[in-house]
DNA sequence: GTCTATATGTTGATAGAC
DNA sequence: GTCTATCAACATATAGAC
């Protein structure tokens, strides 16, 4: 008997799958459970309630969203951090055609019930815009937020746009668009 | 005893705010029967399944979106066709801010599930980038449909980034920025 | 066409043995 | 900590009287 099990951390990952694929009311918590492999009684063991699953996947994408922002972060070039963030994102555009994007989807869904779910996922998106503005400002700009707000709406767009048509080649075009605009800024 | 009711136009009516405001997930037959003041039971009656109702309200939208766009065509000039429709939206700001898109949000929902739902919902976008690509050609551009898809991405995305942060002037600001920009393109 | 009553299935959540 | 069994609520959909 383990002192410490990894089943929390499984039932968070296929809780975070689950939802990108099929969106928070779709999966039920029998899905997670099974896809994680833990009896449907166990999970109450980890989380009271399925929104604390909920608020568990969203601190996890908040963390991812950090972690790609962080490993985008050159001190020398605020420019060259933003349009490797687009590289990145560039680099995932058939996942994003297929799937759509994580952070859109759960702001989308959660944008409506004004649970405290809701303002934890429009962080994820806050939590870009603030990065941006942080570089752009750096840049020189002083319509930093606006350019930020500008950036992560047409990431947030072309992903969905991209989506209607199912076209990553489209996707790649636009994205390609903007860094080209980044670099000419 | 009318020959003819109008259960079924109230019925869509809910349906639709209904689904806009709660999501399509969220939303139950009573609901919607209660909305419409309609009997439970009697909304079989006029629709087989909840999808056929969805399908009803998303045809519903699809008229709305031409409406819109019919009523920004004007033979003469195409920029100003574009300008207008912008400006159209910058008058529902708050609404966008306060409710979302309502195409944004079905084509979100829908994406996921694969029925004839999903086509239906994105084709709302479709619509849009097609009257836009005819536009931005009759302006001359080579590039129309990409400067299409770029300008509905953008649409959909700063509704989602000024939701994120509660600002409906963030959205106007944005629009005058996607207006100007049409203007001097 | 309209209603009440109900079948049928699913879901989030709990009880309690081990 | 883990499991099986199950509850209570709610949802879609149907049956059948009027």
């Amino acid at each position: 008997m383990p002192r410490t099990s990894d089943k929390r951390e499984r039932l968070i990952t296929a809780a975070k799958t689950l939802f990108h694929e099929q969106g928070l009311a779709q999966t039920t918590l029998a899905d997670i459970a099974a896809t994680a492999r833990v009896a449907l009684g166990n999970v109450y063991y980890y989380f009271k309630t399925k929104d604390d699953i909920a608020s568990a996947v969203i601190a996890e994408r908040a963390a991812e969203v950090r972690d790609v922002l962080d490993s985008c972060d050159c001190a020398s070039c605020p420019r060259e951090c933003v349009v490797s963030v687009l590289k990145k994102m560039r680099g995932r555009a058939a996942e994003y055609v297929d799937k759509g994007c994580p952070v859109g989807a759960l702001c989308q869904e959660l944008g409506r019930s004004d649970s405290p779910l809701t303002d934890q996922a429009y962080g994820l998106v806050r939590a870009q815009i603030d990065w941006l503005t942080d570089k752009f400002g750096a840049m020189g700009r002083r319509d930093a937020r606006d350019l930020a707000v500008q950036l992560v709406s047409e990431m947030q767009g072309v992903s969905l746009t991209a989506r209607a048509i199912g076209d990553a080649r489209l996707l790649r075009r636009q994205l390609d668009r903007l860094i080209e605009w980044v670099e000419t800024l």
